[in-house]
Formats: structure tokens, sequence, C-alpha cells
DNA sequence: TCTGGGGTCCTCATCCTT
DNA sequence: TCTGAAGGATGAGGACCC
């Protein structure tokens, strides 16, 4: 006879959130570091900072903010690089933490997470002592410190964690929802941007309280029938979705800025190149193929085109990628403008397996492209390239390109 | 002020099929 | 055969999130 179930706690989600987690791993790495302004990021003339720790937000700096907008409110600001490969080592140790507590973990980036706790009291107690026993477990594992968040739905349980930084718990319980919610501000709301919070605004609305107040028909007329639902229904404290642990992704994709904006063709399509290259090595890699495949490209006036083909069968070929962003971008209506940034996506994926060998039709090219993925996963991202980028550095500077770059590029 | 990179989701327009 | 409505697929752009 197996014991009773014990009941589901009315407040079962929790949402770990790390605290300033890139700059603390960084501080981690270099403990010259520790309690001085860090931000990671790019210094140059078009970065933006990432992560910021508590030292450098105490002079006003914060994530997303130009760089040099940050060195001005803060000239003691250091600048570190961000190495990913840390991050996400640490932020495994941190899932792996949280598995030992539920199965229930749903990942959102590499320091967040929501976990469902509410088949687990029986072993570890209620939902608010199991986000002690989480952080505990983090800061002694990883000498890393979160901030957790503990209510009865995702939504909650985020704006809960918010509140708990740094360092922190707090928990929202079911009858106490309507007193947390009401005094916050709009745009403390999951789906208010910058965009959305000025529409409000016009309207008077500031806090939740007022949303809550306001009615379907007038939020229906500013924001459109599926965003005022959604809204609507978040400033009530109403939020249904379940923790996933795993879902598959829906798109790949990468991007880069320029350090200086290009308007040469041959150098933008060598770049438009490298991206197909990386953007199919990470489908090979994650075992994923594309129907659709998108260009973007950002002049120099921030308009941002995207242009997107689907195709009959999908890809992982960084040759079939080349083809059609090239065709794209050649199909653009105009000639020679300054271009800012180049983007390559790859949507509407399927498992690779799933299809027949068959449609290798990209066939040796797709051997030569398997052939860069093993050199790379043996001696690190980027040992081996298509010749057609050799000669220029990866932004476009350099050496004479040569005239045509063909198909996946002269291997 | 001057705006990264990797994503998701939504809206609207258009085309095609039934 | 023609026409119109409905609905799905596709493409472009925008807002938002971390």
């Amino acid at each position: 006879m197996i014991g009773a179930m014990a009941p589901r706690p009315p407040e079962p989600i929790l949402h770990v959130d790390m605290d300033a987690f890139y700059a603390s791993v960084e501080a981690l790495k270099d403990p010259t570091l520790q309690g001085r302004p860090v931000a990671v990021g790019g210094s140059g003339a078009r970065g933006v900072v990432m992560s910021a720790s508590y030292e450098a937000r105490r002079h006003g700096v914060r994530s997303a903010m130009p760089s040099a907008r940050a060195r001005r409110l803060c000239p003691d600001l250091v600048f570190v690089q961000p190495d990913f490969d840390a991050y996400r080592a640490a932020s495994s140790a941190i899932r792996a933490i949280m598995r030992s507590f539920t199965p229930l973990v749903e990942p959102i980036s590499l320091d967040e997470a929501f976990l469902d706790v509410g088949g687990s009291v029986r072993l570890f107690g209620p939902p608010p002592r199991i986000a002690e026993l989480v952080r505990e477990r983090i800061r002694t594992d990883t000498e890393l410190t979160a901030s957790v968040g503990v209510a009865p739905n995702k939504f909650l349980a985020k704006l809960a964690s918010a509140r708990a930084k740094p360092d922190g718990v707090v928990v929202v319980a079911r009858e106490g929802v309507r007193a947390f919610l009401d005094p916050l501000p709009v745009d403390a709301l999951w789906g208010v941007g910058e965009k959305t919070h000025e529409v409000l605004l016009k309207l008077g609305i500031r806090t939740v309280a007022e949303l809550a107040e306001t009615s379907s028909a007038v939020l229906e007329r500013v924001l459109g029938e599926q965003p005022s639902r959604h809204l609507s229904s978040l400033a009530r404290g109403a939020d249904d979705r379940d923790v996933v642990p795993y879902e598959a992704p829906k798109s790949v994709s990468h991007e880069e800025t320029f350090e200086r904006d290009v308007d040469d063709d041959q150098d933008v399509l060598r770049e438009v190149l490298r991206l197909s290259h990386r953007v199919a090595a990470r489908l090979r890699a994650d075992g994923y193929r594309a129907r659709t495949i998108t260009l973007k490209v950002r002049l120099s006036n921030f308009t941002t085109l995207t242009r997107s083909r689907t195709l009959a069968d999908p890809t992982d070929s960084a040759a079939d990628l080349y083809r059609v962003a090239s065709e794209m971008y050649g199909a653009l209506p105009f000639a020679r403008r300054r271009i800012r940034l180049l983007g390559v996506a790859a949507s509407g994926l399927s498992e690779a397996g799933a299809e027949q060998l068959a449609l290798y039709r990209a066939g040796r090219w797709r051997e030569a492209e398997g052939a860069l993925d093993r050199i790379d996963r043996r001696f690190g991202l980027g040992t081996a390239f298509p010749a057609a980028l050799l000669g220029r550095d990866r932004r476009g500077e350099g050496g004479r390109p040569p005239k045509t770059p063909e198909g996946p590029g002269g291997l």
C-alpha cells in the first residue's frame, strides 16, 4: 500500500532567477572583480550591457543599456566580454540542483526557470521551504545567489522573484494576490513593453488595479483582441499555463551587427555565407532541419527588413541556406544602402531523422559541412570554414574578396 | 541615448484551394 | 463555368522577453 498523497499546495510554482548571473559568474572566474562595478557585454561603440553587477546597478547601469552610456554613468565600470561556455556550465549545474527537487523544471533562459513543486511537498516540505532549500543548494554548490518567487501560478511567481531580488524569497499567497498585484505599475506585467506602456499611460492606466478596472471593450479598441484578453487576465492574477519541462525549438538564428556599416555587396554576401554556416551547423548539431529561411537586414537608419521563403523540402545545409538567403538579398529593393546588421534564421523545424535519406539532395556539400562540424567539435568553433571566408576578418574588413561567393563557398 | 543577440508570438495582407 | 466565402499557408513587420 502506497501512503496517501499530500494535497497539492495552493502556491506550488517557483520562479528561480539568478542574481546578476553573467556578472556573478565572471566574478567567480576572476575574484579581483568581486565588489567592483562590472558589466558583461561589448565595450565597443555599438555594444550594449548584457548583465551588470549590483555595484554597477547602484550607478544606474542596467542591462540592454548602450555601453557608451553605461560608461558615462559609471566611469570605473569594468567591461568583460561574455563567456557563454562558462554561463552554460553554471546553468546546467543549477538545473541539476533544481531537478533534484522536482522533474517539472521549465528553463526560460540560462539564468531563470520555473519549477512546479506541487508533487514534492511530502519529500521536502511546503513550497516556501523548498525555495529556501533550492537557494541554499545553489549557494553552497556554485557560490552563486538566486532569488525565488513562490506563487499559485507562473506569472505571479515571476513577479514575486523580481520583488525578492537580490538573494531573497517572496511568497504570494492565494488570498494575498490582489494586495500584491494592485499597486504594481502596469509595465510590471508580462507583455507590457515600451509601446503598450505608452498606450496605457495615454488612457490614464498606471497601475495593475487601474488596468483591472478598465473595460475590456476599451482595451480591445486600443490594443487588439488577443493582447487585451491576455492583459486583463494577468491584471486579475489569472495564468493557467503549466510548467512544461521541454519544448522543441521553433527557430534557430544568428545575427550580427557590423562594427561599421557595410555597403559592399560582396562583403554582405560573405557575411550571409558565414551566418548560413553557423545556422546550419546549429541545425545539424541539434538534429533539426528547416523549411523556412529568413534573411534580416537592418539599415544604418535602423529600418529593419525581413524576407523569408519556404522550401519544398527541409534542409540543414549551409549551401541551401546561403543560396536562398543570397537570392532574397539580391531581390531587395535597394542598391548599395549602408547595412548595420545581417541575420539568417531557419524556422519550420522538423527532426532530421523524420525524413527520407533521399532528401539528402545536397549530397557532397552536406558531407563537407559534416566534416566542418567534426573539425569544429574537435578543435573549437571556427577552426575550419569555407575558403570564401578567408582573407577578411568576420566583420567584413581586410583583404580583397573573391568576385562571387559561390554555393557554400569553395570549402 | 542610440539602440546586441536569440528567441516567441501576434497581426495583417495576400494567395491559393475548396 | 463563374463567383464568392471561408480557411489555410505564407510572408512581412512589429512588440516583447531574457
